[in-house]
DNA sequence: GTACATTTTATACCAATTGTATAAAAATGT
DNA sequence: ACATTTTTATACAATTGGTATAAAATGTAC
């Protein structure tokens, strides 16, 4: 992400707030970022990999604020955690997040909605860790439960509290959440009362927290692959280059195996064996995004 | 709703659940249905529409068959209830209600919005109302939050419980999250600790069951509308009619005050007078909507 | 059965939109 | 000063929702 692209991810975040994504063309976007039609098309594959981008930097934003949140502010460990909730979700009305997340749906592409589920997942799976944190340790098979339940309870009085006129502080919200949810708990664990079982976790987030860099992986692939198109003419190249992407990306993506990295290595060299592709910068960011990628899987 | 639009709904809703509201295309639906564009067009007054439609007749039949196992169904009151949500999530997840109301976003529209929010507030009123008929009533200050927590609980668990291996049973989920709701809805009575005010009910539901009929109000005006603007070449007529016609939308959509029934009678009077649109059949089923809503409302 | 009215079809068309292609111009690096 | 990259401007293709219209099919009244 270099300056420019943050540039028209600014301005980009602005008109989607105002009209939402569905209502604002690329035309908008080019004229409020004062680029044209080239240059976006340069820097972002397509109007959707600009949403999907946008709210990963979003995300990440978030997820630094919210730890920041964790150091400044003392008091015993739910008092932060409450603390926490509110900024997550203030930060997240402010910036219209859910808004965002809905228009992705009129993407229609599964890859897309996995990664909503992991954005969705990573913040449930923040939740339960932090509760686990919280209570004694006698209501911990029950604290999935219980993170389901407070997500639950604290969305859907967020959303009521939003059609109302005289809404509610967003403090108050939390306390009351987090007090039943204390309750509940407590009521669970003595009546050995268990909903869901905890090991359906590793089954829900498994490798789940790469996606990040799944979405630059599919970026930076798509543009590589464009070169590898456009500017390789001799046919066999084309077909050998293109073979090694796909099996970098097909071994990167999938999660039931860890990825074989020794043979992903090996690729790489190939690509960049190949003259036409020797140290042109596509290939320079797309060996960066693979490496990190292999570096944090293992 | 005559037979052929019924048909018509029935291919798109088959076509929605397969493709979305997104890439289903207007083409695909002709051919579905195995009718031409003017046929559609002269059903339909856009795709949007379609999809209200398609959601009101969805909606509608919840409804009816949610009454229906009140009856069928013997138990107590509690029981009865339980087995209603089962039937109301089923009938929701199998008939893809929520992709079909995700996909209303992208179409953007205040008015789309709004009717949405009131399937929404339907749903929630009713269990409400369905609480404060199980629960006892020293707690019923405190149902409006017992509400809005059970169908948050609900609705979360419902989710998680779709992205896991192996799924637990639905009535499993609903006996868990009654008992949880009765639970809190006691203790909380006991604190006296109450979240939101019943009295911003009234401030919510303020005559929104009207939705059903504020969607054909709109449908049958658009299409008096286009015959206005097409067969009246007097344009003073024309002038007129559309000025009768804007007042009584905005008449019987506003929701601050009640709708003046007597000027709303005199007015279709007043357009009935004009020779090219008296007995057209737009304008009996635009007196058959609006005079439905007038006594509807009062 | 004929004449008229309505419904339906087929098709051409318009406007908007996303995304591609390309040549010229501007900016930047060496 | 020259070469390379970036950026612009613009034309273009493809798809879509929606309108318009003439011809064909169907229904209806006499």
């Amino acid at each position: 992400m270099n300056q420019k692209q943050l540039d028209i991810l600014g301005h980009t975040h602005q008109l989607f707030m105002e009209k939402g994504y569905v209502d604002t063309s690329v035309q908008d976007i080019l004229e409020r970022s004062g680029i044209s039609k080239g240059t976006f098309y340069k820097y972002f594959s397509s109007k959707s990999e600009l949403l999907l981008s946008l709210l990963s930097s979003l995300q990440e934003s978030l997820i630094l604020q919210r730890e920041k949140v964790a150091i400044e502010y003392k008091g015993d460990n739910q008092k932060v955690f409450e603390e926490q909730i509110i900024f997550m979700l203030s930060f997240a009305e402010q910036n219209k997040i859910p808004e965002m997340i809905e228009s992705t749906l009129v993407l229609n592409e599964v890859k897309t909605f996995q990664y909503i589920e992991e954005l969705k997942a990573a913040t449930f799976n923040w939740i339960y860790e932090r509760l686990q944190q919280i209570f004694p340790s006698k209501t911990s098979p029950y604290l999935f439960d219980g993170a389901v339940l407070l997500e639950g309870m604290l969305n859907n009085i967020f959303k009521m509290n939003k059609v109302l006129n005289h809404p509610l502080p967003i403090e108050q919200i939390v306390r009351y959440c987090m007090k039943r949810t204390e309750e509940i708990v407590i009521e669970v664990a003595e009546q050995k009362e268990q909903l869901f079982n905890p090991s359906v976790y590793s089954a829900v987030f498994n490798e789940k927290t790469e996606s990040h860099f799944s979405t630059e992986l599919t970026r930076v692939t798509a543009k590589l692959k464009r070169v590898i198109e456009n500017k390789l003419t001799n046919e066999e190249e084309q077909k050998k280059s293109l073979e090694f992407v796909t099996f970098i990306s097909d071994e990167l993506l999938q999660n039931d195996t860890e990825p074989r990295t020794f043979i992903i290595q090996s690729s790489l060299l190939s690509l960049e064996k190949i003259n036409t592709l020797a140290q042109t910068k596509e290939l320079e960011e797309y060996k960066e995004v693979v490496t990190t990628l292999t570096r944090h899987a293992s």
